[in-house]
DNA sequence: TCCATATGTGTGTATAATGCACATATATGG
DNA sequence: CCATATATGTGCATTATACACACATATGGA
């Protein structure tokens, strides 16, 4: 029994190398700065690059507070508020008070930044039909599904980011000194 | 027949929007400071966190050239040529010049970057387990094989580095003047 | 109700990553 | 042998970024 298990996990390590190949080859593709030049002259708008990104996630999970932003991008939470702000200045998106929580001023696309978004989508999905073209109905609907399925089951798995705790701080003793790179660096991510 | 192919048509742009939504949370994730921290941390070395992922790069897919390395991480390539100079001094990889083509100076990962990295996989490899606990067998391969298999023609498909397309300066009048964010703004990528 | 703690947002500030221009070395094809 | 393209690395100015810190609001317990 032992025998079959250990294929069966030989097996499973390496469809999970395989599956880390596969994530980094899509991180590759999608960090081209080429990628966002034709998506953004798409837009017809002169967009910075960094806020790029920015209006298409507001368009797409908006209403949304800086912080989540920034979780998303990977950036502290300073720097997205600023850009966030120069984001506002240009008119694509705009800013409100949160509903339920007013600690939060939500960002939202204005119907211009809507607009541009939906220009950004005509031009992204003719790409991706153009790199799908050859796939069958029924595995681009398996794949739809089983990368839909991951990407949460992924987002789920991973360790949140600690905010502070204070409590238990004789926890991890042994740690001092070394400069583990605690938090700093910005590293981008993407191994 | 334009009915069923209208039907087909908006049914393939919704299963597209939804993979681009599946593509932005799992660039999220990739993106979590978290994640690479506690992959640096079983890593078991104080490294730098941009350093990281040029080092799993390098490890897995060396021996590899600035250039490619920097199409990668999507940055220009004097900024990776910076870090991949002080991977190597930390010693967890090295230089070589090509075999093939003497320009390139290859980065290769030596001993210990090959250990480090051999750390970081059982972490991530754990990590994965995890998220993919409640995934059958079934499931798993074909996510693997349907993934690689995207990641493949989404690379394929994406428009290349235009170098310098001296010739033929005719083309594209009209242009000139707007600031389209020709190529600067260190724009992450990831929309 | 009041208070301690947690969380969201924004600004000042110093650091360092980044892109660009440029130089050099090698490759490639006519 | 020469013109062009590509790979690498360095000087340099710009600015994106992270960290402190302050403030506003939320949340839960006493």
């Amino acid at each position: 029994m032992t025998s079959s298990k250990n294929v069966q996990d030989t097996h499973i390590s390496d469809q999970l190398r395989r599956l880390h190949g596969a994530l980094l080859d899509i991180v590759a593709a999608m960090n081209r700065p080429r990628r966002d030049e034709d998506l953004i002259a798409a837009a017809g708008i002169p967009l910075d690059g960094a806020l790029f990104p920015l209006l298409v996630l507001i368009e797409r999970f908006g209403p949304i507070g800086v912080v989540d932003l920034a979780d998303r991008v990977g950036r502290d939470h300073s720097t997205v508020s600023r850009q966030v702000a120069r984001l506002e200045e240009s008119g694509l998106i705009a800013r409100r008070p949160g509903v339920t929580d007013r600690r939060v001023r939500d960002a939202v696309a204005t119907q211009e930044g809507r607009a541009t978004c939906r220009r950004i989508d005509v031009a992204r999905e003719r790409l991706m039909r153009g790199a799908l073209a050859d796939w069958d109905g029924k595995e681009l609907d398996a794949l739809v599904r089983l990368m839909g399925r991951f990407a949460a089951a992924f987002g789920a798995a991973l360790p949140q980011d600690r905010a502070g705790s204070l409590d238990a701080p004789t926890g991890r003793l042994g740690d001092a000194g070394l400069p583990t790179a605690g938090k700093n660096g910005r590293g981008d991510g993407g191994a």
